[in-house]
Formats: C-alpha cells, sequence, structure tokens
DNA sequence: GTACACCCTGGAGGATAGTCTAGAGTCAAC
DNA sequence: GTTGACTCTAGACTATCCTCCAGGGTGTAC
C-alpha cells in the first residue's frame, strides 16, 4: 500500500503519516526502488491505534510510550492502567478549572445584565476592580 | 513608576508587559530621556484588567477588543455581554468534550481492570480495533 | 513515450503567550 | 566617579501537532 491509500484508510494527511515516522511513532517501511514507502496492514493498526489514544488525550510523547508498551508481550495491565489514570486525574483537574470558569462567567454575566437594566453607562465588567472573582473558594 | 515597579505590583513579568506593549495591549508609556519607560497608575489598571478577563478565559486577541470597548464610554454593555456569552458557550462545549473524554477513560480503565484479573497477556487497550469509544452518541 | 497522479526530501510556517539571552545603556546613591 | 540594580533592543527559543512549499523523481496507463 502506499501512504495516500493508507492516509484515505484511515482518515489522516499524507504529510502527518510522515510526521508520525520522523517522530519515531510508526516504524519506517520498506521502500520500492523509486523510494516510495510500502506499508502493511500492522501499520494501518498502528495508525488506528495512535488515532484512538489520541481520542483519549494522549500526546504524541506520551504516545511513543503507549506503543513501546504495546510491543510487549507480557502483562502490559499494569503501566497501562498507570497511564490512564494519571490522564484521568489531568482531566479532571481540567474539568474542575473549567467549571470554575463557568462559574465566573456566569457571575460576570449576571452582573452585567444588572447593570445594563440600571441603563449605567460604566460596564462593571470593564470597570470593576475586583470583578467577578471573589477570592473565597479554595 | 518604571517597568519594574508596575511588574511587582500586578504580579507579572517584566517581559510580560513589554510583550503587551508590542501586541497593542498596552499603549506605549512616556519615556525618560534614557529611554526608559515611566508608567502612571492607569497603565496598572489597564494590566489588571488584562490579567482579569484573562481570568475568564479570553485570549490576548479578544483582550484586544475588550480594551477598545473599554475606551468607549456609550452603552459598552451590550457588546461585552454578547463577547462573554460566546466565551460561556465554548466552555460549555469543551466542559462536554472533557467529559465525554472522562467517560472514555473510564470505560478504558474497566476493560483494562477486567482483562488484568483474568490475567490475560492482552491488554484490551492496547490490542482493540474499536475500543471505549461506542460511536453511539452524537 | 508521454501524460498524469502520486510520491520524495528538507525546511519554513503557524497559533499561543510568553521566556530568555546578549550586549549595551541608565539611574541613583555614595 | 564608581558601584549595583535596573532597563533597553532585537531576536531566538519553548511546546504541540502538524501543514504547506518548492523542486524534483516515480509508476502506470494509453
Ligand atoms: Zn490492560
Ligand atoms: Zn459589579
Ligand atoms: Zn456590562
Ligand atoms: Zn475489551
Amino acid at each position: 500500500m502506499q501512504i495516500g491509500i493508507v492516509a484515505k484508510k484511515i482518515g489522516l494527511s499524507v504529510d502527518a503519516i510522515r510526521f508520525y515516522e520522523r517522530n519515531a511513532l510508526l516504524p519506517r517501511p520498506p521502500r520500492t526502488r523509486g523510494g516510495f514507502r510500502q506499508y502493511a496492514e500492522t501499520d494501518v493498526e498502528t495508525l488506528a491505534f495512535i488515532r484512538r489514544v489520541q481520542g483519549l488525550g494522549f500526546k504524541l510523547s506520551e504516545i511513543r510510550g503507549l506503543l513501546n508498551l504495546r510491543g510487549n508481550r507480557l502483562q502490559p495491565c499494569a503501566p497501562v492502567r498507570r497511564r490512564l489514570q494519571e490522564k484521568l486525574s489531568d482531566v479532571q483537574q481540567k474539568l474542575a478549572s473549567l467549571h470554575n470558569l463557568e462559574r465566573d462567567l456566569r457571575l460576570a454575566l449576571r452582573h452585567c445584565n444588572r447593570e445594563m437594566r440600571k441603563r449605567s453607562a460604566h460596564c462593571p465588567i470593564l470597570r470593576e476592580r475586583n470583578p467577578s472573582k471573589p477570592e473565597g473558594a479554595k
């Protein structure tokens, strides 16, 4: 299979595939005499794996580690679980901080709303010193 | 006030302040004969505003827009509200996708767990074709 | 044998929000 | 007039995940 076929098959760009190769995520495939890359099904599977765990929020550097694990035969579950756990707590932290942000934005909107009803030319979002973040909760 | 004082006052680096100036977030202040920037209180307020709305998740390019609004005297609430609303729905979208991610990670962990109890050498995260993402929900 | 789609390499670019550096100048105090 | 802390500029660098480009070669069908 040449690179364009593989790209179409799994929905990546040709450039992305070459990028993965350069960055040691995909093994260097054999070439034709003319230098064209020749891929096998296992490469397609590897790329599918990459997409899959990328969808779980892993970055490419982390995926490199997972790919090594994937090479091992013996009991890879423990390290995989560790990584999944870490990623899960990252995500939970991000969720918490986004929830805070959501709260602050709602607060700001309420403020702004109130001021608008008063037809004040002073918009509290733009003017206030210490606006929607009460500094209270830790 | 010279730049280092301002920086300390509001907790930014000197470099960040100069960066904001280069990127038209902070007006160019007057200089001493020797070329040192001389800031006034209004500049400190502007920087505080920048930090504040940055804390609401606005990026610098968006903050530039807010700063223009801040210059206006007349009824700025409407456009401010629009921007806050937009930002809020961005945040909500991000929240939704992070929640999905969280679900997928939990699912993957459960899978991996199950396989581990069976002491299978085949870790489902590493091997499965169509793993934790059921493609069902839109 | 030539048209045409496809592939090759290396390197630049891009969005974000700054940080860090070198090499030189300035300000205040003593 | 010298020390020491501060400031100036321009430009390179960080991280992430690619995309886009030029300038050239390849593969296959007609
Ligand atoms: Zn497992
Ligand atoms: Zn208010
Ligand atoms: Zn308002
Ligand atoms: Zn399974």
